[in-house]
DNA sequence: CATGAATGAGCTTTCATTCAT
DNA sequence: CATGAATGAAAGCTCATTCAT
C-alpha cells in the first residue's frame, strides 16, 4: 500500500457508505470507482486491492476510536468516571462516522481476520478498558472483577452493537444519552439495590 | 427450499467450519459440496443457493437460542433470576454449536438482511429480554429503566461478543463460569456499592 | 486436465492456426473459442488454461513424429538406409500437421519449457536418432562419431528448420523431394568425393 | 527508437537474460526497467515499446552473425574451407551472446515476424552460404546440389540448434570442438565412404 | 431423486503506455 | 532529457447455476 494523498483520503471515505449498505463482496471494483470518482486502476496503483481499501477505512474509524478512548481514559477522576467517559467517548465515534462504522459491523468476521485491525482494536479498546477496570479496584470506585478482560470485551459487544443500532435514523436518540443509558447498565447493573 | 431428510442436516453441519473460516463469499459451493460430501448438484436440488444454506445452519442456531431463551424465560423466580437463566443457557447455544455461531458472526451484516433471520432474532432474544425487563420493573426486582430495548440490545451485544470469544480454544473457563461473569455484569454492574 | 472426448480433439486443431499465425500470447482465449466453437467457460473445464491447450495440440503432433520415427527406425535395412527413412517420416509430419507444426515452432522456447514437450522430444527423436548412429558404426553404414547426440540434435534442427520453410505454400518441391535433398546432405555431406 | 547512449546499450543486455528466461510477453516492461536499471518512463523515451528493445536485442546479436559470417566467407581457400569457418565463426557468436541467442530462439516465431530481423536473418546467412555452396560447385571443392538454399536453410537450423544447446552449461565441449563435429557433419556426411 | 457435465455472465487484476513536470 | 504518477483498455479465469439423464 502507497501513501494515500490526503485529498484521496476524503473522497475514499464515500466508499464506506458502499461497504456498509451491501459488504465488502457485493461491493464491486467498478463501484468503488464510481462513489469515489478514482479511477479503478488507480485503486490497484494504491491498494493491493479491495480489501486493502476496507482495511484502510477501518484504520481510520479505528484510529479515531484509539485517540477517543485514550483520552478520555487519560482524563481525571475516578476510574468509574472515566469509564463513563470511554463509553461515550466510543459512542461519540459511531456519530462521526456512521457508514465505516456499520461496514466494520457489517464485515466483523473479516476485519477480525485482517491481521492490522484486531491488533488495533486489541490496544484501542480492549487494553485501555481493562486497565480502568484493574485501576477501579485500586482507587475504590469499581468492585473488583475475577477477569478484567472478559468484562472489557463484554463491554465493547454492548457499545458496538448499540452504537450501530443507536445510529439508525429510525432510532430517536441523542448520543450522550444512548451514552447514559448504557453507562447507567454497565456501572449500576440492571438489579435494584434493595435485592443486592 | 425443499425438506431437507435428516441424514443431510447432520452432513451440512460440517459447512458451518467452512462459512465460520472463511465467510460466505469466499466459501464456493465446490468446496460445500467437499466438506459436506453433498454433490453440488445435489445440494442445488435442495436450496437455492449458497445462501439458503448459510439461512438453514443460522436458523438451525437460532432456532436454539430460541429455544433456550423462551425456556429460561418462563422458568420460575424473579425476572432478575429469569435474566441470569437466559444469559446462561444462550451462552450455552455458542458452546453446542461454536462453528455455525462464529459463522454468524462472521457475516453478521449479511444475517442482519437476511429477513427470516432478523425476524427470529427479535423474536428470540431482544423481544423475551424486553419483556423481562419490564417484569423487573413489576416484581420489584430489576431497576426501571428508560428504554429496555435498548437496554435487550446492549446485552445481546454483550453475550454474542463474549459467546463468540470465551469460546475460542485459547480462552480458559467453562460456560456456566463465563455465565456467572458476565450476569454480574450486567445485573451488578461494575462500581461498587458504596459508590451508588 | 480432463479427459478430452473425441469429438472435441477434432474441433481444437483449429486453434493450430491460431496460435501458428500469431503465437499462444497473442491468442485470446475468446479467439480460441471462436475459431473452436467450443465455449470459452467449457475450454477452461477441461485445459488449465491456454499453455495447456498449446501443450494438447503439441502432443498430438509430437505423438505422430513418434510413431513414424520409431516405425522408421525399426524398419529394414542398413542403418543408413533407416536414417533416410527417419527424416522422410519425420517431413512427412509436417505436412500432415501444417499448421501445429509451425505453432511449435512459434513458441519454440515455451514448448522446450513444457517439461512433458521437452520429454516427448526426446524419446521421439532424439534417443532413437543417437541409437541409429550408434547401430550404423556397428553395421559399418556409418562413419563413427565422436558425439552421437550433439550430431542427433544438429539433425533435429536441420530437419525442422527445413520442414517448416519447405511446407511453406510459396516454397515449390514435394516432401519426398525434399527429404532426398536434406538425407542427401546429412548421409554424403557437401564435399566432393575427390576432396576428402 | 531514439539513438541509444553507449552507456545504456550495456544495461540494456542485461534484458535478455529476462528474455531468454520468460520470452518477451511474459516480461513485463517493469522487469525489464528493474533488471537493466533503467526507469520505464525512460525506456518509452528511447524505444517505441517492449518488442522494440528485443529487435534491438536481436540486431546486436545478429550483426555479430552477419560480421562474422561475412568476414569468414570472405576468407581464403577453397569454398569448403570458408564453409568450415562460416559454421565456426556463427557458433563463436552464440558463446559472446549466450542469453542473446537463446532469447532469439525462444521467440523464434515473433523474430520471424520483425521485418528488420528476417531480412537480417538473410542477409547474414542463407544469402552468404548459398554463395558459397554455389562457389563450392565452381571450385570443385563441394558438389553440385539442386538446392542450394534449402541447404543453407538446413544448415541454418543445423548449428542455430547445436549452437543453443552446446551452450547449456551442462554440455561438456569447447566452441571449436562444437564446429568440428558439426562441420565434419555437414561437409562429409555421415555414410561411410566405402558405402558411397 | 440425484448428479456429472457444461456454460453464461462477470469481476478482479494486470500492464502497456502517457504526460506533466 | 528523464521520470514518477496515473490510467484506459483488456482478458484470464472463476463460479454459480442449469439441465439432460
Amino acid at each position: 500500500m502507497r501513501t494515500i494523498p490526503p485529498h484521496m483520503e476524503g473522497k475514499l471515505m464515500a466508499a464506506a457508505d458502499l461497504f456498509a449498505e451491501r459488504g465488502l463482496d457485493a461491493s464491486k471494483m467498478e463501484d468503488v470507482a464510481a462513489v469515489t470518482g478514482i479511477p479503478k486502476a488507480t485503486l490497484y496503483y494504491y491498494f493491493t486491492g479491495k480489501e486493502e481499501i476496507l482495511s484502510f477505512l477501518f484504520q481510520v474509524v479505528l484510529g479515531a476510536v484509539h485517540e477517543a478512548v485514550i483520552a478520555a481514559a487519560a482524563s481525571e477522576g475516578t476510574a468509574a468516571e472515566r469509564l463513563r467517559q470511554v463509553i461515550t467517548a466510543h459512542l461519540h465515534v459511531f456519530a462521526v462516522y456512521p457508514t465505516a462504522s456499520r461496514a466494520l459491523q457489517f464485515d466483523l468476521g473479516r476485519a477480525a481476520r485482517l491481521p492490522d485491525i484486531a491488533a488495533i482494536v486489541e490496544a484501542s479498546f480492549v487494553g485501555p478498558v481493562s486497565d480502568i477496570l484493574r485501576a477501579g479496584k485500586q482507587d475504590g470506585s469499581l468492585r473488583s472483577v475475577s477477569d478484567p478482560r472478559m468484562n472489557a470485551i463484554a463491554l465493547l459487544g454492548a457499545v458496538t452493537t448499540v452504537g450501530i443500532n443507536a445510529t439508525l435514523p429510525e432510532y430517536p436518540g441523542t448520543v450522550d444519552n444512548t451514552a447514559t443509558v448504557l453507562s447507567d447498565l454497565i456501572l449500576e447493573g440492571l438489579m435494584t439495590k434493595a435485592a443486592t
